[in-house]
DNA sequence: TGACGTCACTTGTCCTGACGAGTTATGAGT
DNA sequence: ACTCATAACTCGTCAGGACAAGTGACGTCA
């Protein structure tokens, strides 16, 4: 590199020069970056250190190269698929939880027998290789074409216990908890986000692009006693997909304390 | 490479035999696997073959590399570090919002007077370059040493309309909510999770891994007619945070409607 | 026994060279 | 004017070589 020293390794420093670039405003969003040929002209490098340069800042999500035509720098669009939870309480002591999007099922559920594995065993509050009925849905928002992988696990121990549910498990979520509910079951949710980089096959089901990490989305109800009744999993690319929780009190409920993060 | 023909290049198709063998359980959490050399006799390629196929899988957060020592499969542990959001509805229509952690701040917390970006100032409903104060902290989990990147975002129409919180605006999130509360204001929270790959400055600081994504959690504390008051923000490696969600019902609650994901 | 230097291992960096594969503009032929 | 083959660009893959840098074990020397 013709430049000044800087700290690390040569394509390091590269990578450093392009970024700088990039959030000078050098390069603006959608913006083609300069050939491989011409970086290494640029800053006199070989071919390996300025694609080492490159794939730094591919993994960072900053840049995206497409195969013939050249890299780009990525744009940073505010995500077009807002996953909302409400929690409100309004009159009578009445509880809505909701989504804001519109699903459109593209194919066919898939259905099947399944056993727990240790991670969703433990979700479940059961050992591992129980038998479970497992379905996956794809979910598209047909608005944007983003999708999203979305799976309810449901143990046999539990759609036994509840007329019809095991003839057909694959009903629509909506559809489950009301036969819970018919059951004399007291619900209630807990939600973890998790996210991760997401592997091979998911990558290509969900068309992620390079850098994306996906959200992981796990929902357990819960029946009387706080028993573990069924596992939803939804699974989203990151660059598309946000969740929102609304919390709100009503107007009486003003007094509040503990730790806030 | 001797073994069968797989779809894709050369390089992929070690990465799908490495990526076996480790979910096959040849080689276990925490493990090593065979050095660079020892998969070169071994798939009958040259070094940057197996190099692109150990990048593929450190990219996908399957394993993790050590200079000088070697490649290993990397632990795919429970998260230490829960963030739990408790949204209770217990008698007389109190309302409680908790965490689940004790956090450290190893530093003084940094305070300093800035502006609004584009994306800050639509969260606060504010324009760009909006005067705001902002306080950073790098909260520590004692326990683990897992760290996580606090910033409070307060608007200077916001805190010169409260007694005392301009002239002290680095105080813990509580302290300022109780603040807003005399001061009159209903409060309800709005948090939107999102996830990224990290900057650089953000992988130093967390000290993250490779591939290891960021949680983003940006929390919104609104006021009287809705008016964004506050926001917090909170910054976690993914490989450690996990965001729970605790949805309850009190038992009068069982109806329900609408659809859910 | 203890401290320390050396050496054999590991991955990291960087180079040269070659060809394959996708994209697009050019231009010849119809 | 239109079609289509070609050429010239792009990035992707793969080879082989060389040296730097981090790690740990081993053996030597005090």
């Amino acid at each position: 590199m013709s430049e000044i020293q800087r700290p690390g390794a040569l394509y390091q420093q590269v990578a450093a020069a392009i970024r700088e670039a990039i959030l000078s405003g050098e390069f603006t969003a959608g913006a083609p970056l300069p050939s491989e040929t011409q970086l290494i002209a640029r800053y006199q490098v070989s071919r390996p250190t300025v694609r080492n340069a490159i794939a730094a800042l591919r993994a960072e999500g900053l840049i995206e190269v497409r195969h013939g035509k050249g890299s780009f720098v990525r744009t940073t669009g505010t995500p077009a698929l807002t996953i909302n939870r409400r929690v409100t309480r309004s009159r009578g002591g009445q509880f809505t939880s909701a989504d804001g999007i519109e699903w459109t099922t593209a194919e066919a559920p898939a259905v099947f027998r399944s056993h727990t594995t240790q991670a969703t065993g433990a979700l479940l509050g059961l050992d591992a290789e129980e038998a479970v009925f497992v379905c996956d849905r794809l979910l598209t928002d047909p608005a944007t074409g983003t999708r999203a992988l979305h799976r309810t696990t449901i143990p046999f121990e539990v759609a036994e216990g509840i007329d019809t549910l095991a003839e057909a498990p694959d009903r629509e979520p909506d559809a489950i908890y009301a036969l819970l509910s018919e059951a004399g079951h007291t619900l209630w949710w807990s939600e973890t986000v998790r996210a991760r980089m997401p592997l091979p096959d998911e990558r290509t089901a969900l068309q992620l692009p390079d850098a994306t990490p996906v959200m992981h989305l796990a929902r357990i109800t819960h029946g009387t006693d706080d028993r573990p009744l069924i596992l939803e999993e939804l699974r989203a690319g990151a660059d598309r997909a946000q969740l929102v929780y609304r919390i709100t009190a009503d107007k009486a409920a003003a007094t509040r304390s503990s730790r806030n993060a």
